[in-house]
DNA sequence: CCCATATTGTAGCATGCACTCAAGATCTGT
DNA sequence: ACAGATCTTGAGTGCATGCTACAATATGGG
């Protein structure tokens, strides 16, 4: 739709404001009218460049299930450290509001079927990654044990992020840190 | 305002329909048109109990606020097994309505200070409880240490429960009996 | 038997939302 | 500089929905 220089820019713009809105008022209260003046544009130029207002908002949150689990060309190399120094960087760094935006959708899921059976492939793929990193850095640990300790990390991760948006003073990379980067010892039968 | 005794059933059956609602269809869409046609009550009947939809709302909340954090007397006694033990139970259990419900708030709360500002509090108390339980069967772990393995574990079992919660066949006791009952080796400087 | 309480369901009122439209401003290639 | 395409505005439309009140009727209980 828009072809002008002025056009793409203001698309942006609005996508920057989506972004910020969701991050920090929440899915419902995501209007139009919060989105515009955020951008401060009219309504009429948010439907000149975007047909509706889900698809704005569907494209932020396709950009914050992107942002959980970077740089797909890394898979197969990097350490579990860098995983989940990832994570705390996502959770902690400039892509603050996106992450707030996941978390927000990991509840949303809760009655929305759609969401989250999206969620779910994109935790299994990260499930994956991590398994694979604990595998190569703890020998003798089998497939089906690193996935259950990438389970535990992950679930952790995404336990602290809950809390550190809760609370704001919340150290998390130092309980990030503090995550057993092998399994521990076998559960009692 | 119930005095007689089919008033107070009444009443009993409206708030089992608000948890029932809450739990499946969210905070957003527990209309008031959802809840007493899940509780078999014409509106006016409704606002015979209660003064507003808030007063039943936040009733229910409340009891999900409790529900995670159960036996009150039990404190300073119980083991880090039982504490574990009724987390599953109240995701997995009967209860699990309120679970949902639980984890809901704990979104909500991304853009609702005050309920953020009352899960902290719960959150916070639960900690210690876990906390104490660690010192009690660890020995030669100090406050700071066991406070901190507190955080990862209920950490954990929240991301755990929200992966169940996506994920019906997710085995969450088994998950969750895996986690290490003592702090791991100190993190890494 | 009588009054207090309970129940019904419709109607009212307010709100707020996504979205449209006609008119004028701005861009950009030529 | 021109002309047509694109952009912008913001009040206005229609719709959906929500909460709540009310007058009439039924039920409970002492």
């Amino acid at each position: 739709m828009a072809r002008y220089r002025v056009g793409l820019e203001t698309r942006e713009r609005i996508l920057d404001a989506t972004r910020e809105v969701l991050g920090e008022l929440g899915l419902e209260n995501a209007t139009l009218k919060a989105i515009t003046e955020r951008a401060e544009v009219g309504a009429g130029s948010f439907y000149n460049l975007f047909d509706s207002k889900e698809e704005a908002v569907l494209e932020v949150l396709r950009q914050a299930i992107v942002a959980v689990d970077p740089d797909p060309a890394g898979v197969g190399r990097e350490s579990l450290d860098d995983l989940i120094e990832a994570f705390v960087a996502f959770v902690t760094g400039p892509d603050a509001a996106l992450a707030r935006i996941y978390l927000q959708m990991a509840s949303q899921a809760l009655s929305n079927p759609a969401v989250a059976a999206r969620l779910n492939r994109s935790h299994r793929h990260r499930v994956g990654r991590f398994a694979a990193a604990i595998q190569r850095e703890s020998m003798g640990v089998d497939a089906v044990e690193a996935t259950a300790h990438a389970e535990l990390l992950l679930a952790a991760l995404m336990g602290l992020a809950f809390v550190l948006v809760h609370d704001p003073l919340f150290d998390f990379p130092g309980h990030a840190a503090r995550l057993p980067r092998r399994p521990g010892v076998a559960a009692q039968t």
